[in-house]
DNA sequence: GCCTATTCACTACATTTGTAGTTGCCATCT
DNA sequence: AGATGGCAACTACAAATGTAGTGAATAGGC
């Protein structure tokens, strides 16, 4: 029912491959992810199976009837699950402190410093 | 050696509770926790134990020679660590994304995006 | 048609996390 | 002194996570 559910840290490597390009089958994501975490194809595996149900992916065949992978969830609203849970963990919930930590933690380019000061001001009237 | 052990969810209640206010004993930490979690204090011990063996807290006798626990390591420092892992397991390790993500999902009163426009200033001049 | 490479489905197993219970020891009250 | 109440130490135990191995089914390649 929530429509994010909890992805692991793991798991989410996984997520993020299939959210780049779906439908893959095991092999491909396997392949997908190589290059930054050399995982046998089996742990790939376990990983697909425990997001299948977990609800967060769907399965399907493609034209050679091999099982196919795709998200059941939007990025977005993991995005904003993960983040939600984030800030109530380490800043008690509320958007301010957070957001000052790491306006003060992050090395911006002035231009992104702009951006982002119109965003908030975008924010306001909404 | 990190100076910011992994701190998991439970425990991040218990440090908050030393961090706010310590030295405390182990029943003390109970007993201000009791209001939010309402955990038996044999759960708080075991906290207080594997948070000590992770480095994340210092003991120390008080008065009647009761044990007592103290943070070993800065919230401030946590507070980076976590954050820091989080941009990465989410947003990939950039911090612009994150900050449009949280500017754009928080109601922000217009006060407060005042501060954080001048927050933003200041992070570029320093 | 048989061998080989893929895929699937199970099983495995250590670690971490959440949440305690049990027992032994010690000081104290009565 | 014997009972009691805290504290410490150890043990418990299930779910989640990280990271695979094994064995069966299958499907192409020759």
């Amino acid at each position: 029912m929530p429509n994010a559910p909890d992805i692991a840290e793991s798991e989410w490597s996984v997520m993020e491959a299939l959210w780049e390009s779906s439908p893959q089958t095991a092999s491909e994501v396997t392949k997908a992810l190589r290059p930054t975490m050399n995982w046998a194809e089996n742990t790939v595996r376990t990983l697909l199976m425990r997001l299948v149900e977990k609800g967060a992916l769907k399965t399907a065949k493609n034209a050679s009837g091999t099982r196919t992978f795709l998200p059941a969830v939007k990025r977005e609203a993991c995005v904003r699950a993960e983040s939600e849970s984030f800030m109530q963990r380490i800043f008690g919930g509320a958007a301010k402190p957070l957001l000052v930590h790491f306006a003060q933690n992050s090395k911006l380019t002035a231009e992104e410093v702009n951006e982002l000061k119109k965003m908030l001001d975008q924010s306001l009237n909404s």
